[in-house]
DNA sequence: CCTGATCGGTGCTGTAACGCACAGACCCGC
DNA sequence: GCGGGTCTGTGCGTTACAGCACCGATCAGG
């Protein structure tokens, strides 16, 4: 089993049940690569398997027809997708796809199901994180509604930036693009007055970040909002700044 | 005991409950004014009672500093107010204000947590809704990114009409532009085209509904989503046209 | 090495909103 | 009946986008 994966490459969620729970779970899990543009859930259809993300990240987006899916949600290591499912209900609420590859532990839906009954704290997280993502659902609305562009794409880098734990990934403006509900070359102007600044540097998809302070302050409200909703729902940082530092001050 | 209330004001999700449940749940509320304008909860604080619309209806608002909250969720008798206790925490998710004066029954959340270990249907039915609602909250979000302001506006009075029941209610332009994140001299141009149309009639806060078929044609997919969607997750029309339908030809 | 695809920069025009301001119509209370 | 508040209509200049088009730079594959 590769359960005993390097300890930084986990998943948050997973982390804080108790041991019983935590192998119990992993019991029925296999690990599995998340492959870029990868589509894991349809809206409407029931979960193939459900995911806890180890690295890379995956978002939740709602179609609507004659336009490109709006991103609702991005999810990494510190989420999982398929809460839902503690609402006993199998069919995915929204559309799920991969961007930014990586590997996630995967679970049959009956599977999880079956546990949800026995483990108290799987439950009960699973109950937090949904919450937790019906607050950013809505932070996301009122984001997306209020605020310009160059805001909302700085934030979303340090979202990304977060989830990736690594500085670096691959992210086209194309892509962004569609996520943000832009056009492709809106964000080639924001992103363009970002690299000025020397926030990021980007050259054909590879996106490095510089200055995450700078880019934090570029940012509006919800990147901070997120990171504390995390916090206050979870009880535990998320993969934020305040995280980052813990880390950095601890890495030999 | 006032749960003897005619016949039609009742709440839907209460309906669907078996006898037993109804009673259990009827015995521990009470039935309470909705004034217009009244705040009954905030984002973040924990929920001072929860409530069953008998008619009125409530909005759920996500605020973001600097703007007024921006509306995400409609609800009338169809619904309730605080299904996220479903997932054993007690805070709102959302602010919550009356939009339209009425009745509903009220509970405190401490009751109603009792009552949810006992009865299977409650909870499934709760369960059940907050997942409607999820739905509902990345529509909207993509909604009002993506679609105008005339259809947005079509699909608001609709919504509004379906959950008073009597194509006659109190809505205010600047109310409006309120809840839809626009001026308030924008929906006083949107609503003068419907009104131009003969869609609707209003004056001074009065809105009449004249032409729903018209009405539905002009506005967005978004507004049949939402009814289909009350359909197939709660296995009823919701205050839909098609409840609408059955309605009046069951009137004497 | 050529070819085709992808990525990103730039520049137009068009438009749905914005912010602001003012004025008429109507209602209510003193 | 007067005055103040609310509701609605309207106009103006500004702005952040959309939509579209075209370009060069870079990369991958035969």
């Amino acid at each position: 089993m590769s359960v005993t994966a390097p300890a930084k490459i986990t998943n948050r969620l997973v982390q804080l049940l108790p041991a019983d729970e935590q192998h119990q779970l992993l019991l029925q899990c296999e690990v599995v690569d998340m492959q870029f543009g990868q589509i894991l859930c349809e809206p409407g259809q029931p979960y193939p398997y459900l995911y806890f993300p180890l690295h890379g990240f995956v978002s939740l987006l709602a179609p609507l027809s004659g336009h490109i899916p709006l991103e609702m949600c991005l999810m990494g290591n510190e989420g999982m997708l398929g809460a839902s499912l503690v609402l006993g209900i199998e069919t995915a609420p929204m559309q799920a796809i991969v961007q930014g590859k990586g590997s996630a532990w995967r679970i049959r839906p009956e599977a999880l199901q079956t546990l949800l009954e026995e483990c108290v704290q799987l439950r009960r997280t699973l109950q937090q994180y949904l919450f937790l993502q019906f607050r950013q659902l809505s932070q996301s609305a009122a984001c997306g509604h209020f605020h310009e562009l160059p805001q909302r794409l700085a934030r979303w880098y340090l979202m990304s930036d977060d989830r990736t734990q690594c500085d670096e990934f691959y992210l086209t403006h194309q892509f962004l693009a569609g996520m943000l509900g832009v056009r492709r070359s809106g964000v080639t102007v924001a992103a363009g007055k970002l690299q000025k600044q020397h926030l990021i540097r980007y050259n054909r998809g590879m996106v490095h970040i510089l200055d995450h302070e700078a880019l934090r302050q570029m940012s509006c409200e919800c990147y901070g909002a997120g990171l504390d909703d995390y916090r206050n729902i979870l009880g535990i940082p998320s993969t934020g700044a305040l995280l980052r530092q813990s880390f950095s001050t601890n890495t030999p």
